[in-house]
DNA sequence: CAAACCAGTTTGTCACGCAAACTAGTTTGC
DNA sequence: GCAAACTAGTTTGCGTGACAAACTGGTTTG
């Protein structure tokens, strides 16, 4: 085995599983972009159905990666969501990560 | 949302679960650079259980991106297995993918 | 004032990841 | 030569996870 693939597996099962999750990410990106996104932005955003979205928002919650407010615009109860600044992190180093798995991944030429 | 954060989302659903799981995308890694390895050797290098790294390996086999061969070493029975042609274009596939995603993630400064 | 709608949560189901226990045979020690 | 320990895996069992369907509580509309 070439050197540096033992390094490569262990980055790649090093993988933060609470932003891995495809579902998660997606809102993670989406979060990362705005100040707050409420509950039926990021349903149609995200093409999530509604009972998924919000159990992957109570994760997301509960790893202290996101924010939830609950409030009412006019009469309606409206749920917020916002990227707390340890869930910037987390995605910002789950991209650094990944980038670093893929440069370094057998077979990539190495950029100059 | 800006512009391309839509397509970034949608990119990031579209992930093949199969290789996404990391310790079948670290199996996938070790197996694309070699010809074979055999069970004992994926179970170090990836740092798997041997019940885990079988089932692994079975789903792989049956989604067909990687060929099991049962042979006998001496008198010792060895399962050896190999990336097969659909497995090494689904994890060449999946690489090209995040590669985008990354490149296109929002606030990823464009290269030049 | 009933029917339709909105905003979400809870519940149920099925698949997944993982390790412990098991199977089958081989080698080693006494 | 036979039991104990080892090799090479598979099966089983358990806790989670993802997901959609069904439900809750309130609001607007006909």
């Amino acid at each position: 085995m070439k050197p540096g693939t033992q390094a490569a597996i262990d980055g790649v099962l090093a993988l933060d599983r609470l932003v891995h999750e495809p579902a998660r990410l997606a809102i993670l990106t989406v979060l990362s972009q705005a100040e707050y996104a409420d509950f039926s932005f990021l349903e149609m955003a995200c093409r999530l159905s509604k009972g998924n979205l919000s159990s992957h928002l109570s994760k997301l919650e509960a790893g202290g990666l996101v924010a939830i407010e609950k409030r009412f615009e006019g009469k309606r109860p409206q749920t917020r969501a916002a990227i707390t600044p340890q869930g910037r992190a987390a995605l910002v180093e789950y991209r650094d990560h990944l980038r670093a798995l893929i440069d370094e991944a057998p077979g990539t030429p190495r950029r100059k």
